[in-house]
RNA sequence: GCCCGGAUGGUGGAAUGGUAGACACAGGGGUUUCAAAAACCCCCGCCGCGAGGCGUGCGAGUUCGACUCUCGCUCCGGGCACCA
């Protein structure tokens, strides 16, 4: 009896799927097609465990559905374009080109080593002037219709490197590099008109049925539809500048307006850029806010900052009260008019700044359990529903009737009206870096901006750059920028910004079903193949990437690269959790990798020295903690197929999965388990098609198979596929005691163990029914079906509760009555004692389930 | 700070509002073996000799019945627009 060797057996079926192309996807109208996906890799050199999971899930998806019947589309590409390429070439000299396609080869051949049923003719690679040439020519038709346009907009700037920072290069508001402290500077960038598609975007997803509702959820807040007022206060005449009459702010409590005991504007805000040279200290508290950088986390989580301008402004409803102008550092100047007037006991950040500058915080809506007169607050703002107090006209109404009376004598006196605003801001895609996506324009003294001809598509990222200063290296390129303007013939200058990579992967799936067309897609390969049946990949995905695509998808319909039912390009989706484990430290605070740990008991020590290492919480594998193990030593020592298992088993598809290696060992011992299983018992099994025996053993074992057939079927469907790995464990316990069993069926019940296991071991799949004397592929082999008959129970066993309390188990057939389960209920010895003589006041029957008598 | 999740034995988890702990890992005991490994069998939520009681992060509530529904917390994680 052969040991199983994975590290033999492996590699020959992958080879036997090569060679009989069993996972080329073809058009195929005849046939009924799935296209299902996993989010494409960041080609960072290696392969960690998330990619391993993810891809193990959705080759479960491709195979299952392949043997269903349905032509699959399963293709695989890189995320290619991205700052790691542009740091490796800063701090190894090796250039993003080479670095990037060394790491896809490595990355490559280990996505190929876990026997993954992709189709990879139709590779594809972001950073190839094949695949980003069409995103220029996609990016030229939507500045033609209009959802392109430049406009000023701040980014971290370095001053010490003179370069622009990504917000994960900004540590505690200093550059990583030089440590200098980032300031907020404008720059004249690219954006895509998304907000124009808010409504779209928004109203879209409640079309999103087989999305998570989390994703649903998180998208609608992001998108942030308010109805409010837009309101125009007058400015006191003033000095400082005689020309502004007006401040315009943005609120969605417009019932508030009575309790308004301050405006606030953004440092940014054209009335405070007006204001900074003439006002002694507002270029220094500018400068301040300005030190902030550019993420709403660190405006918000900033301490409360404002500056008084010392200009008022008059209450709309009574032109004696004027309220003071702040400048705020809380106060975006993208949502809505970068001004709001704050109004202190029903908004908690207004409370915190009027506690903190001493302004008056005057309640003005009251919970209808609390007394009017007296009702105050204190540190924490009420937000809550209630009705209109201290409020003259509005007093006694609800917040809703007092928002719609507010607005309408606001427009009444002509000073504002209500508006729908959105949270949801224009993309900006600008990037000052050299490995990302060219964007195809030429800027021309003459004539502006010029798109670049198509046929002079693609714009190549130039070879010869350096990276031994800090900035563009496009815009340093001695020749690469310079061009003739299109138009008018004269010397001009190219667009020196790349795209955001978040603009690559928001059309990829697309590509994917015509890889090598002359145009970014072929209409009969969109029809056939589009939309993503299936989509898969990590939720910190949920909000941008998957907001962009169906943004772009929307794009591309305008622009006629897509038929309008692509424009929400994932019919379903699937968000999986992370893969962790625990951290180790040494006694001198180094992380450890597991590798250099050996776990002992309660406690672990540090290999090499055998000193006593620190265990810490299991948290998500990263570099910076260590706490990560490389798929391809797993897959070097156990094999793919362990590897897939173990990912696929325990922890259910959208939780954290943690990475242990007695976990690995398990799977490793089941798969050795039920190779011994069947390799002893093929040689006496009778062929394939003998006829079952009419015995009790016979029938027991099929119904067991059968039922495994439904309950992995039923749990693959689910996403369930923790559970599908716990029946076929189960069905593995019953095939180990099943020994004796008559030969027809033991050997039903092994070709269907072979079959059900095959999505997640692909590899052990082949082996096994080659084993059994099959000399097809499973990979080729249709999906098992469960007889009804045999997955019928004969009997069922339910419980029996004395006021909720179980104390009794009965066995009845699963068509009793209520009536006779009742009486069988009330007939047990169990029961009767819990009863003690009392009289039942009531039972319940559930059918099937469960009776409880209540006294 | 704001938005979205999650919490069940020693561990990962299972459970259409209906027998809490399937399945696995770890642990314990045994069989086999010169021995070890491997394999196989048994035990395994907590307290209790037992009858039984208590148990799904904490506190309330709805229900004949709550891990599941509602409200209020705690802790942990994801996202916050230039990481991908």
């Amino acid at each position: 009896m052969a040991r199983y060797d994975p590290q033999t057996v492996e590699p020959r079926w992958r080879a036997a799927w090569d060679e009989k192309a069993c996972f080329r996807a073809e058009r195929d109208p005849a046939r009924p097609k799935y296209y299902v996906l996993e989010m494409f890799p960041y080609p960072s050199g290696r392969i960690h465990m998330g990619h391993v999971r993810n891809y193990a899930m959705g080759d479960v998806v491709a195979r299952f559905k392949r043997a269903r019947g349905f032509n699959v589309l399963h293709p695989m590409g890189w995320d290619a374009f991205g700052m790691p390429a542009e740091n490796a070439a800063i701090e190894r000299g090796v250039h993003p080109a080479k670095w990037t396609y060394e790491n896809i080869a490595a990355m490559r051949a280990q996505l190929q080593a876990m026997g993954l049923s992709l189709d990879w003719s139709r590779e594809i690679a972001t950073c190839d002037p094949e695949y980003y040439g069409r995103q220029q020519a996609l990016f030229l038709d939507m500045l033609e219709a209009g959802l392109v346009y430049r406009k000023a907009s701040m980014v971290n700037w370095d001053p010490v490197d003179q370069t622009v920072l990504a917000n994960e290069q900004v540590i505690d508001g200093k550059g990583w590099r030089s440590g200098a402290p980032v300031e907020r500077r404008e720059l004249t960038q690219w954006f895509f008109r998304i907000s124009a598609m808010a409504d779209d975007l928004l109203s879209a997803i409640d079309g999103l049925e087989r999305w998570p509702d989390k994703v649903r959820t998180m998208q609608r807040n992001w998108i942030g539809r308010s109805e409010g007022l837009q309101l125009r206060f007058e400015m006191v005449a003033n000095a400082l500048l005689p020309d502004w009459r007006d401040l315009e702010v943005y609120t969605t409590r417009p019932d508030t307006l009575f309790g308004a005991g301050f405006c606030a504007i953004s440092a940014d805000h054209p009335l405070a850029r007006a204001l900074e040279p003439k006002l002694p200290g507002l270029p220094e508290f500018a400068a301040e806010c300005r030190r902030l950088g550019t993420s709403e986390e660190e405006m918000e989580t900033a301490e409360k900052a404002g500056f008084d301008t010392g200009l008022r402004v008059r209450h709309p409803f009574d032109p004696d009260w004027t309220l003071p102008v702040y400048v705020a550092n809380f106060i975006l100047m993208d949502y809505g008019t970068g001004a709001i007037f704050g109004c202190a006991a029903h908004d908690q950040r207004d409370l915190d700044f009027a506690r903190k500058y001493d302004l008056p915080v005057i309640p003005v809506v009251a919970p209808t359990d609390a007394d009017p007169a007296t009702f105050a607050v204190g540190d924490e703002a009420y937000v809550g529903p209630g009705r209109l107090i201290n409020s003259r006209f509005l007093d006694g109404m609800t917040v809703e009737e007092a928002k719609a009376e507010t607005i309408r004598r606001i427009a009444e006196a002509g000073r504002g009206e209500a508006r729908v605003n959105y949270r949801l801001r224009d993309w900006g895609v600008s990037r000052q870096r050299y490995w990302g996506c060219p964007i195809p324009v030429i800027h021309c003294r003459e004539c502006g901006v010029v798109p670049v001809p198509k046929d002079q598509l693609p714009v190549r990222l130039p070879d010869d750059v350096t990276f031994d200063q800090p900035g563009n290296p496009l815009e340093r390129h001695p020749t690469w920028a310079r061009c003739l303007c299109p138009r008018c013939g004269g010397p001009a200058r190219r667009e020196t910004d790349t795209m955001d990579t978040f603009a690559d992967s928001s059309w990829y799936f697309a590509r994917f079903t015509a890889p090598h067309a002359e145009t970014p897609t072929s209409a009969e390969d969109i029809a056939y193949w589009m939309n993503v049946d299936q989509y898969i990949g990590g939720v910190e995905h949920a909000i941008l990437h998957l907001l962009y695509a169906r943004f772009w998808c929307r794009a591309m319909a305008r622009t006629g690269h897509l038929p309008p039912s692509a424009v929400e390009p994932f019919d379903a989706l699937f968000t999986q959790g992370m893969v962790c484990h625990e951290t180790y430290r040494s006694a001198d605070g180094r992380w450890l990798t597991p590798d250099e740990v050996e776990r002992s008991g309660e406690g672990a020590v540090e290999t090499a020295t055998g000193r006593a290492v620190e265990v810490g919480p299991s948290v998500k594998m990263s570099k910076s903690k260590k706490n990560v193990v490389d798929p391809e030593r797993i897959i070097a020592t156990y094999g793919a197929d362990v590897a897939r298992w173990f990912m696929l088993s325990d922890s259910p598809p959208e939780r954290d999965v943690e990475w242990t290696a007695a976990g690995a060992e398990g799977a490793a011992r089941h798969i050795q388990r039920v190779w011994r299983l069947v390799d002893g018992a093929a040689d006496a099994l009778p062929g394939p098609g003998a006829p079952f025996a009419d015995d009790a053993a016979t029938l027991a074992l099929r119904r067991a198979t059968h039922r495994a057939i439904a309950a992995v079927t039923a749990d693959i469907e689910g996403f369930a596929f923790n559970k599908a790995v716990a029946r076929l464990y189960d069905f593995t316990n019953t095939l180990a005691r099943a020994g004796d069993a008559p030969g027809a069926a033991l050997r039903e019940a092994f070709e269907t163990y072979a079959l059900l296991t095959a999505p997640m071991t692909p590899h052990l799949a082949e082996a096994l029914w080659a084993r059994l004397g099959r000399a097809t592929l499973v990979a080729e082999t249709p999906w098992p079906a469960a007889d009804p008959e045999l997955t019928k129970a004969d009997e069922i066993r339910i419980a029996v509760q004395v006021n909720g309390k179980r104390r009794a188990e009965i066995a009845v057939a699963p068509d009793a009555d209520n009536a006779a389960v009742e009486a069988a209920a009330l007939a047990d010895p169990d029961v009767a004692r819990a009863l003690g003589g009392a009289a039942p006041r009531k039972v319940i029957v559930v059918p099937g389930r469960i009776v409880n008598v209540v006294v």
